[in-house]
DNA sequence: CGCGCCTGGAGAGCGTCACGTTCACCCTCG
DNA sequence: CGAGGGTGAACGTGACGCTCTCCAGGCGCG
């Protein structure tokens, strides 16, 4: 799920839009496109997407402009992002060609309604007004995660060592964004054991680069929770070969700790070493689970 | 969320070796491409992603072909979807350009996380065995849902009027997914006052065409919940002027009432009315959100 | 032991279409 | 009537879907 650069344009001025609405005076267009940073004659195209979605109004003249037809707190994201993208529901089948049928349904079919359907209703809870306030917060630096990372944030590195030639480890790790989350949901749980937050995590890895012998790619871990985005960890994942049979995987960045499992914030040694900990699971559980996979494919 | 064709083809793909994994013998490319209907040359590329992502192995020879690396039961939908079209989360900022930084998170990057991170948990909730299963169910005649299609469905018809002009009413309707979601969702809770089991709902309002006057979109209302799809109404939304200033909005199709709510089968006429008020429902909730929220704007 | 057949693998190449961008036109009010 | 401002159509580009061609590994047969 990438949102194009049309629905992130939409996004952005529709953020644009709820700042101005409580003044009660319609945005012009050049001031939308030079705040968010929009091509002037694009973003009238943007902003015809939300006036035709009903979602905007807009007026000619002198004191013309675009304004929210409705407060923003009634304006979901979902209704931005489809009115830019077109419809995050497809109806059409995503195995065969053509609408989906319900006298002849794919086996993929209950899986993808389900996918799409909560992947907008999390869309469709988030309204305009919280972008915008997240959006106040963020300029004004009182949004949690920045203003914890310094504080609470801890630089950690570990390693460990895997029984298998670096081709095969680097050839796993490359797809293996599902089966990574796992194992950091995992850790996640084994972690909290005080709070029982309902948490989404999310994993990205990115493409890996390689720089004399040895592959490292970007990696961030974070857990989204009621109370805002928890980042978890920020820093890159090494692999290098010690010899044809074994390598390494490095990892080093910077660790934060979930909140909520100490009532007070704990002292420096604490935190590395909360951190270190955790980081240590990480990397056995992801060694164990390489080690566990390419044990039959090697018989 | 739409697949492309690479991704189907993968997932197609996918089901063909789960079905061909407890026979131990390779399947080879050309059957793959035979049976699930993939231009035989494009069908190595997507086996070829398979086997990258190491959710299956290739072998040469007069024996060879591909095979599944895992049992299907450990292989996830979101394994297969990630290896032929990239990393569902991608981790780019989907309002600026470039990676997501923490450091500097943009209002967007909690709800996207959460978004993405909930659609390939579905995703990844859903593995291989079990789409396999239903490919035999469907092709078997004995999936949930068109079995009882055929048995409790009942057609129904229903319209209602709106004082609205036309135009506004199918402007509004172009690009209401959302809305429309929200208010089937209220019918669904309003209706299964007996069942308490948490359902997704689905709404799909294709594109409208016009004939002679009345504009005419397939509307497919499905919910999906633990026992497998529901579908609920499969038929057609018309939106014709009865004068200037008043529409007619009218739907017609088949409606398939919840399970749960009645233990013995109902008698057809009792089916019929059930049907009805459902219907009725959902189209005096269409017919107020929409008076409702054209008022402001038209003041 | 080596040749030939049967299998998949890799890359270049090409047509198509949607997306991003730009331009010229039209509307309203002072 | 012209300056401000929004609207729609037209255009170029780049990514995707697909095909073609040539290459490489395994197995059996002579
Ligand atoms: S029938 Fe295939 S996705 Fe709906
Ligand atoms: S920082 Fe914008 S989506 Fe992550």
């Amino acid at each position: 799920m990438t949102l194009s650069r049309r629905g992130s344009y939409a996004a952005a001025a529709a953020i644009c839009l709820a700042r101005a609405y409580e003044s009660g005076r319609p945005k012009k267009l050049r001031e939308v496109s030079a705040e968010m940073a929009i091509p002037r004659t694009f973003a009238s195209q943007i902003l015809g997407d939300l006036v035709h979605a009903g979602i905007a109004v807009s007026a000619f003249g002198r004191d013309g402009g675009h304004r929210l037809a409705r407060p923003p707190e009634q304006v979901s994201v979902a209704e931005v992002i489809e009115a830019a993208e077109g419809p995050l529901a497809s109806g059409r089948c995503a195995l065969r060609d053509g609408p989906c049928r319900w006298q002849e349904v794919c086996p993929l079919h209950e899986t993808m309604t389900t996918a799409t359907a909560s992947l907008r209703e999390v869309l469709a809870a988030t309204s305009l007004a919280m972008l915008a306030a997240r959006d106040a917060a963020i300029a004004g630096g009182t949004y949690p995660v920045p203003a914890d990372s310094h504080r609470q944030a801890a630089d950690v590195a570990d390693s460990v060592q895997v029984e298998l030639p670096l081709a095969a480890i680097a050839a796993r790790l490359s797809a293996a964004t599902a089966w990574l989350t796992a194992v950091a949901q995992a850790c996640d749980q084994g972690e909290q054991q005080a709070d029982g937050l309902p948490k989404t995590v999310a994993v990205h890895l990115s493409q890996a680069v390689e720089a004399d012998g040895t592959q490292q790619a970007p990696l961030v871990w974070e857990a989204v929770g009621p109370g805002g985005v928890y980042p978890r960890f920020q820093g890159e994942l090494q692999l290098s070969a010690l010899d044809p049979e074994r390598s390494e995987l490095r990892v080093r960045g910077s660790y934060r700790p979930a909140p909520g499992t100490h009532h007070r914030p704990p002292g420096e040694a604490q935190r590395r070493r909360a951190a270190h900990a955790v980081l240590r699971d990480l990397l056995r559980r992801i060694a164990a689970g390489l080690e566990h996979e390419h044990a039959p494919a090697a018989r």
